[in-house]
Formats: C-alpha cells, sequence, structure tokens
RNA sequence: GGGCGGUUAGCUCAGCGGUAGAGCGGCUGGUUUACACCCAGUAGGUCGGGGGUUCGAAACCCUCACCGCCCA
C-alpha cells in the first residue's frame, strides 16, 4: 500500500484508470455469459456534434446505472454510437465547402459532395465519442455504430422496402411543411411554433355580381393573395348567406373567384371571411379538397415568389412581397386597415426560418403497431419515469398524422425506389435489372427512420437475443416523439417485441438564470473544461445532485465545485485513515465480535439505513436523491460525527481494542461508501479502493466488486439497534449544545476548557470520551450541584458548565437564560396547545401523542432547571 | 382553447400528512497535522393568495394569481 498524496488529483487518477478498464475489457458485454442482461442502448448524439452539459447529465445517468448493474452481477451491454444527423450535417459540410473552396453541392455534384461529407465524418465524427471516455463512460466500444454503416443502412432500407410492400409506406402529392433555407420537407415534429409580431391586414374584395359591393377580408399573408382560388365564409353567417354562390374579383392577377360556404370557419375572425389559398395552408388545402377548388402554387422551394403574371412581385423573397403586395392594394384602394397581430407560425428547427405549407409529392409512413404501443405504456409493460410522461405520450399516440419521410437532402439513406418514364415503381433493395431505362429517387429517408430501428437494428442476432428487449432507455423529454415513440412502434412492428422496459425522461439544462443554453447566447460551458478544473467525477456528481425529476436543470458552475469539494473530502477522509495504519480490508462486519463502542454501531446502522434508501431511490431512478444521500452521509454523519468522535479513541493508547473497533468500523464504512458511490464516480472510488488495498488482488477491480449487504447487524435486534442509534444521537445532540454555548462565551474553538457535569443519565465510559474531545473539554467532573461562577447548559445526557471565573457578566447572563427560556415556554405553549385538544388527544395515532407527551415533559424539565439558574442569579 | 410542471431562507433547490431542511452566499470564531476544495458556531422562512378536507396541511382537494413548457 503506497502513501496517498494530499490532494487528489483527478487528471492522473481518471486517465489511469480508464486505461486500465478498457485495457482489461472491463466494458465488453459477452452475450455468452450466463449472468442475467442488463442493456442500454445509447441515444446516439449527432457525429459532429460536440459534448453539451445536456449529453453530460444524460450518459453520465446511464454510465451510473450500467456500473451499478455490473456490481449488482449483471452482464451489461451499454451499446453506443452516433446518427448522420441528415440536415445538420449536410448543412455543416457544405458551409464549410463554401468557405473553403467556395463551392456548393451542385456544384460538385452529388457523389462529391458525398465523399466530402464521409471525409468530413471521419475527421471530425469521433470527437464526441471521445469526450464521452474523457467522462468515464463505460460503452461496449468494440460495438460502437454508426447509422450510416452499411449494416444498419441496408436494415433502414430493407425496413423502407417491407413497409412499402405492407402499404403501409406510400408515396403521395400531400400538404407538407417545407423549408425554404434547407429546401426540404420536414415532418411534423421538426417544426416549432413560435409566436411572431406581424400585421393583420384587411382588405376588400369586390363581388362580381354586384359591383359596388365589397368584402372585407382580414389575413397576415397578403403576399399569398395570387394563389387565392375561392373567398369562404361560414354557412350560418347571416352577414354573408345572400354571396354565397356568387364570386369575388380577386384583385392581382385579376380573376373571379367563387364565394364559399365551409362549415370550418372562424366567423369571429377578422371580418369572418377567408381568403382560401390551398396551395399553400393545410386548412385551406382541406377546403380547396372539398369545393373542389384549384390548387394555384404561388412558392418557389426557395420562398420567391412564383407568378409571372404579376411581374413586380415575381421572383421576390416572400418576406419582401409581403410589404411590395401591401403597397399595391394601398394603390387600388383595396386596403382598409393594418393593425399589429401577434400570431404563432412554424418555424424550422433547424434552420429557424418561417416554415412554408406546401403542396409536394413526398413519401409518407402511416404508423403501425400503435394500438400495442399505446398499450404497452398504458398497462405498464413499458414504465415512463416520470409517470407524468405517460399522458403526454398517449396524448401524441392519440392525435398520430402521417409521417413524412423523405426529405430532400443527399446526406443520408437514399430512398430504394426507381422510377421508369411510363411511370412505373420499382421498390427494392436492389436496382431493376436494366437500371439505364429508370431512375432513382433523388431523395434520402429522414434521420428519424434510421433511429427508430436503433435499439435492435445494432445488434446482431446473438447479441439481440441476449440483450433485447433492452432495459433501460434514457433521454431528454424533447425527443419523447421523435424518437422514444417511434421506436416503441418500431420494436412491435419488427421485433414484435417492446424495444426497452423502462424509459427515464430528463429535463433541459439551463443557465444559471433559466435560459436555455445556446451557441448565440454563449451560456453553454464546454464540459471538458470543467473536466479538466474540477475532474470528471466532480462535474458527474455536481450534475446529478441537482437533477431532480420534476423541472428543468438550472447549472451552476458552483456545483460543479461542490462536487469537486465532495471528492477531495472522499480523499482526505480515506488519507486519514490510512495514516491509521494497514487496513483490515473488505470483510462482513458480523464476523468481528469485540464489543464496539456506541458510536461505532450507530455509523454502521445509519450506513445500512442509508444502504437502504438509496436502493428504493435507483428502483425509481431518482438519480439526485442517491447522489444527496451518499453525500449527505459522507460528509456530516461519517466525518463530521463519526470520525471526529471517533479520533479520541485512535488516541486512547490504553484501549487498544476500541482503537481497532474504529478502524474496522471505518474499513467497514469506507469500503461501502466506495461501493455505493462508483456508478456516480467511478475513477476516485477506484482509486481509493486500490490505495485501501480492499480488492482481493492486484487486478480486481471495484468496477465489479459486490457492495455490502444491508443488514451488517443481524445479530443485533431492531430495539437494540434503535436505542444506541437514539443514544449516539443524544450525544451528537449535546455536544452541539455545548459547542453553542462555548460559542456564546467566545471561547475559541481550538481551546481546550475545564467542563462540570450534573448528569441525568448514566453514560459509559467510551461515550465521555468522545464527548469530551468533541467539546474541548480539558476535563468533565461530575457534580451534584450546580456550580457558582459558571454557564450553564441543559442537555438531554445533563447539565453542562463552564467555569469562566469573573468572565460571567451576571446581566448578560441573565439575558441569555431568559431567553433561552422564552424559547422553552413557546416551544410548551406550541405542545401543549395540542395536548390539550381533546379531538387531537381521540384521534391521532397513539404514539404521535405518547412523543408529543415526551416532548412536553422534556421541555418543562428544561423550564425548571433554566428556572433554577435565574432564582440563583437573584 | 386543452394539458403538464413550478411558486419553500438573499440565491439554487430538497422535503410531499405529525417539532420547517441542505448547499451556496452573509456574519462570528478557528493555521485543532485527513481536508481552508476545511472545521465550529450563527442569523435568515405566517412554505404565492384565498377557501376546504383532517385532531393535525408546506404536503391532500377546490379556486385564483404569476412563471415555464407541451399540444391546438
Amino acid at each position: 500500500m503506497s502513501e496517498i498524496p494530499k490532494a487528489y488529483e483527478s487528471a492522473t487518477v481518471e486517465k489511469k484508470w480508464y486505461a486500465a478498464w478498457l485495457q482489461a475489457n472491463c466494458f465488453q458485454a459477452d452475450p455468452t455469459s450466463s449472468k442475467p442482461p442488463f442493456s442500454i442502448v445509447i441515444p446516439p448524439p449527432n457525429v459532429t456534434g460536440v459534448l453539451h452539459l445536456g449529453h453530460v447529465l444524460n450518459n453520465t445517468m446511464q454510465d451510473a446505472l450500467c456500473r451499478r448493474a455490473r456490481m449488482l452481477g449483471y452482464e451489461v451491454l451499454w451499446l453506443p454510437g452516433t446518427d448522420h444527423a441528415g440536415i445538420a450535417t449536410q448543412t455543416m459540410v457544405e458551409r464549410h465547402l463554401r468557405k473553403t473552396q467556395g463551392v456548393g453541392r451542385r456544384d460538385i455534384g452529388r457523389e462529391k459532395f458525398l465523399e466530402a461529407v464521409w471525409e468530413w465524418k471521419e475527421k471530425h465524427g469521433g470527437i464526441i465519442i471521445q469526450q464521452l471516455k474523457r467522462l468515464g463512460c463505460s460503452c461496449d466500444w468494440s460495438r460502437e455504430r454508426f447509422t450510416m454503416d452499411p449494416d444498419y443502412s441496408r436494415v433502414v432500407r430493407k425496413t423502407f422496402v417491407d413497409l412499402y410492400r405492407e402499404g403501409l409506406i406510400y408515396r403521395g402529392k400531400r400538404m407538407v411543411n417545407w423549408c425554404p433555407t434547407s429546401l426540404t420537407a420536414l415532418s411534423d415534429e421538426e417544426v416549432v411554433m413560435k409566436p411572431s409580431k406581424g400585421f393583420l391586414y384587411t382588405m376588400r374584395y369586390e363581388v362580381v355580381e354586384r359591383p359596388g359591393k365589397f368584402l372585407e377580408i382580414a389575413t397576415t399573408r397578403p403576399e399569398t393573395l395570387m394563389g387565392d382560388t375561392a373567398i369562404a365564409v361560414h354557412p350560418e353567417d347571416p352577414r354573408y348567406s345572400d354571396l354565397v354562390g356568387l364570386h369575388a374579383w380577386r384583385p392581382f392577377p385579376r380573376a373571379s373567384i367563387p364565394i364559399v360556404a365551409d362549415s370550418h370557419i372562424d366567423k369571429t375572425f377578422g371580418t369572418g371571411v377567408l381568403k382560401v389559398t390551398p396551395a399553400h395552408d393545410k386548412a385551406d388545402f382541406e377546403i380547396g379538397q372539398r369545393h373542389h377548388l384549384e390548387t394555384i402554387d404561388i412558392l418557389h422551394p426557395d420562398g420567391k415568389i412564383n407568378c409571372p403574371e404579376v411581374p413586380r412581385l415575381n421572383g421576390l423573397d416572400r418576406f419582401r412581397a409581403r410589404e411590395e403586395s401591401v403597397k399595391m392594394l394601398e394603390e387600388s384602394e383595396l386596403l382598409i386597415k393594418t393593425e399589429p397581430y401577434e400570431n404563432h407560425i412554424g418555424y424550422s428547427e433547424r434552420a429557424d426560418v418561417p416554415i412554408e405549407t406546401r403542396l409536394s409529392e413526398q413519401w409518407f409512413l402511416r404508423y403501425s403497431a400503435v394500438q400495442e404501443s399505446t398499450d404497452a405504456v398504458r398497462n405498464g409493460a413499458i414504465h415512463i419515469f416520470p409517470s407524468r410522461w405517460i399522458k403526454v405520450y398517449e396524448h401524441w399516440m392519440e392525435n398520430l398524422q402521417d409521417w413524412c419521410i423523405s426529405r430532400q437532402l443527399w446526406w443520408g439513406h437514399r430512398i430504394p425506389a426507381w422510377y421508369r418514364k411510363d411511370g412505373k415503381i420499382h421498390v427494392d433493395l436492389t436496382p431493376p435489372a436494366d437500371s439505364e431505362n429508370w431512375e432513382q429517387d433523388p431523395d434520402v429517408l429522414d434521420t428519424w427512420f434510421s433511429s427508430w430501428l436503433w435499439p435492435f437494428a445494432t445488434m446482431d442476432t446473438t447479441t439481440r437475443s441476449k440483450f433485447y428487449p433492452t432495459t433501460v432507455l434514457s433521454t431528454g423529454f424533447d425527443i419523447l416523439f421523435f424518437w422514444v415513440a417511434r421506436m416503441i412502434m418500431a420494436g412491435y412492428q419488427f421485433t414484435e417485441d417492446k424495444p426497452f422496459s423502462n424509459v427515464i425522461i430528463h429535463n433541459l439544462v439551463r443557465d444559471s438564470k433559466g435560459r436555455k443554453m445556446s451557441k448565440t447566447l454563449g451560456n453553454s460551458p464546454d464540459p471538458l473544461q470543467l473536466i479538466d478544473k474540477y475532474g470528471a467525477d466532480g462535474l458527474r456528481l455536481g450534475l446529478l445532485r441537482i437533477a431532480p425529476s420534476g423541472q428543468d436543470i438550472r447549472f451552476d458552475e458552483k456545483q460543479v465545485e461542490e462536487g469537486r469539494n465532495f471528492a477531495n473530502k472522499l480523499w482526505n477522509a480515506t488519507r486519514f485513515r490510512q495514516m491509521q495504519g494497514p487496513s483490515y480490508g473488505f470483510q462482513p462486519f458480523h464476523d468481528l465480535q469485540p464489543l464496539f463502542p456506541d458510536i461505532c454501531i450507530a455509523i454502521v446502522e445509519k450506513f445500512d439505513r442509508l444502504h437502504h434508501r438509496i436502493t428504493a431511490a435507483w428502483q425509481e431512478f431518482r438519480f439526485h436523491e442517491v447522489a444527496n444521500a451518499l453525500y449527505d452521509f459522507f460528509w456530516s454523519d461519517y466525518c463530521d460525527q463519526f470520525v471526529e468522535a471517533a479520533k479520541s479513541h485512535l488516541q486512547q493508547k490504553d484501549t487498544p481494542s476500541h482503537r481497532e473497533a474504529i478502524l474496522r468500523t471505518m474499513d467497514h464504512i469506507l469500503s461501502g461508501i466506495l461501493c455505493l458511490l462508483h456508478p456516480l464516480m467511478p475513477h476516485i472510488t477506484e482509486e481509493l479502493w486500490n490505495l485501501l488495498g480492499f480488492g482481493q488482488s492486484e487486478t480486481s477491480f471495484l468496477l465489479f466488486a459486490t457492495p455490502p449487504s444491508e443488514n451488517s447487524l443481524p445479530h443485533l435486534s431492531e430495539e437494540k439497534k434503535d436505542h444506541i442509534l437514539n443514544a449516539v444521537e443524544t450525544l451528537y445532540k449535546s455536544v452541539h449544545i455545548v459547542r453553542n454555548l462555548r460559542a456564546e462565551f467566545k471561547i475559541p474553538s481550538n481551546k481546550f476548557s475545564p467542563m462540570c457535569i450534573r448528569p441525568a443519565v448514566s453514560w459509559d465510559s467510551a461515550d465521555q470520551i468522545a464527548f469530551g474531545a468533541l467539546v474541548k473539554a480539558e476535563k468533565i467532573e461530575s457534580l451534584s450541584l450546580a456550580p457558582k461562577g459558571s454557564a450553564g447548559v441543559v442537555t438531554a445526557l445533563g447539565e453542562f458548565f463552564i467555569p469562566l471565573e469573573g468572565l460571567v457578566d451576571i446581566d448578560s447572563e441573565r439575558r441569555r437564560i431568559t431567553g433561552e427560556i422564552s424559547k422553552v415556554e413557546s416551544e410548551i405553549a406550541k405542545v401543549e396547545a395540542k395536548l390539550n385538544n381533546k379531538s387531537f388527544v381521540s384521534n391521532a395515532p397513539e404514539a404521535v401523542v405518547a412523543e408529543h407527551r415526551e416532548r412536553e415533559a422534556a421541555w418543562r424539565k428544561k423550564l425548571e432547571i433554566l428556572g433554577g439558574y435565574l432564582t440563583s442569579m437573584e
């Protein structure tokens, strides 16, 4: 056993152990193992992404679960990987090409462009994986997968072909969300609604059949009026009933369009008259279908106006065109008013520009296994934590729309469909034989269409038979629909089984002001810098402690600092143990039969209770409770109380049995706490475990150690344990009261002073020794009467007095006692009020009433003694 | 409009039916050889407002207000 360095150096320790674990293949999953399986597939981060705090939180949680499972004897598979992130990656590479070579993707063509993307991926794709290793993630790196791997890609395309043959995938001209910047269709989930300030324009259209009669129409988008093919009113709107069936003049290009009645019109919005633009609005499109209206597309894919009949607008950007068309309306005196107006409009999640609803030929998927997937969550086959997300999931599942899965991109899984000039379609994994007569669909599949197969498409048959369905899936709530729900449906559709048994949903990591982390705000700290500064374990613990399941997490670097401080505490407490001599190793506590001082029994029992509590917390994935319970126990119960009390015993040379008892107790607690902490702080615990020699051999890692039992004291009855726990609790409480008295009289905390006690109970010598050390007493003399010229205080152990030769100012002492008395009196009043309440006494459980009675008696006793002090001063 | 979460000490948050808690920050004292990344002590709260259930509510129910999110 080597000397433990004075300060914990996270960097060297983390590097050393991570390398050692890899070297020993600790993370590799063995599908042939006889151990029960535990498996997680990583939510694949973008291949071009870099680690942010959300990843840190999520992957720390997964790592903790995997490490705990390993220690509990499971065969663990944590399968890592990345996804190809179609739009994000393509945009990034395009930007790069433009900057470095001044070319766009169309300039160099599809093949060359894809080469460039792969090159980029090879160069930058591994970054996030390397970062996860710095965090300490125990993934089976030999199984790393990428959604564009040849095997994986084949599964994706085969899925497409199969679903097409089953009629669940179809091609059709439908209204889709169109991103004019990325020039691709998007699914509904990729559109975010944002409130935006604009104007509501009220204009007037003349009724064709009644010259001079105008209809007033409110719209936020006058630039689309060239695409209007009808005017619609509500059938029961008396204001307009006589006009239905007539026509109105569309101002430009001037045309007569019908006035129709449709019950979907909101009579209360604007004037109750709607201009119907079937090509550019979902609701309008449906009205168009019902009334067989013409559909006129007046937009180019990039958002510029496509309307040669109106040269003034043709070719203008949609926002410029809005201003221009307003001008044109004004000029022809058709604009009545312009009011500021705020509404929600859809933005492209990736490009952050307003999307266009647009008629477009795309591939769609009709979801299958919907009922099964909904039921699975409802009946608990799949558990969602926290459970409130169940409702959100159900609501989405009950309102499913067909999924637009084609994207007008080059980077992704190309749709395995070929078209012949005569309109024939060939859908298969291989191109048709006479491929020169066919053309392959230029589009690729939505990235999520590959990700939804992740839990099983990443596994070969052997792996799948051992590890599928997976045990846990952990992710942020923001991709509950994008990914989680779709994976469940894919699981039931393609494997006839659920993909996972438990889903952990964590919330967003925000900055200390509650703002979302973003690159533009620059409020997103670099996790690697935090690791450099505070250590990976510090970062992990800091984040886990503030990761409640209920709400978003406010991140502050202070929390990571606390994590590091805790690591240092752990380090030094271990160092202290090591300075006392070699450890007794990792052995069951109950095999040792010496008469242990109460403080030893108490800390061991407290540890058992802690262990029991965190086992329950793990069961429900309450990470913050696990982290905080361990933190509090170790810092307060073990270090501040037990170790400080134990020091006196360690110094007693005449009672070697006590010394051994203390050291054995320390070994028991330290080995236990290292086991329980290892999933959260793997590196430092592994280091300390080995430094203290708890491992059976050179190569036995804490990583595979079996945690201790939850019952270390089977030979003691519950009553006995309770009794000792209470006694020690009383000891520490009394220490606190006496320390307070010392502070009141400004006795420096490092100064020893003489002390007297008028004992109320008999207490054993071991406790007396501990007590004396904790309150810095020179010696404690027993008395039967309160001494003069002393400051006194009442504890459950008895009255303590500190002689203050002449230092006691009678007046201030009287004030102190009086203050004390009034506190006690108010406590008595509170308890009495309850006890005097007949219904309390008759209705409350007996134990509660008895407890109140005891409390009252104790306060009364204290009051009596304090009163005695006061009279003795007169 | 529908739904979900939140409102507890100056700040960040635990507690979720029986004497209001932690960390940070503040103040006082401390170079007690494990740790100043520390120790001891201390101040600070009618637990968002109102109603109800209960012997007893920060906690359960209703309602209102405000903040945040999701779906329309």
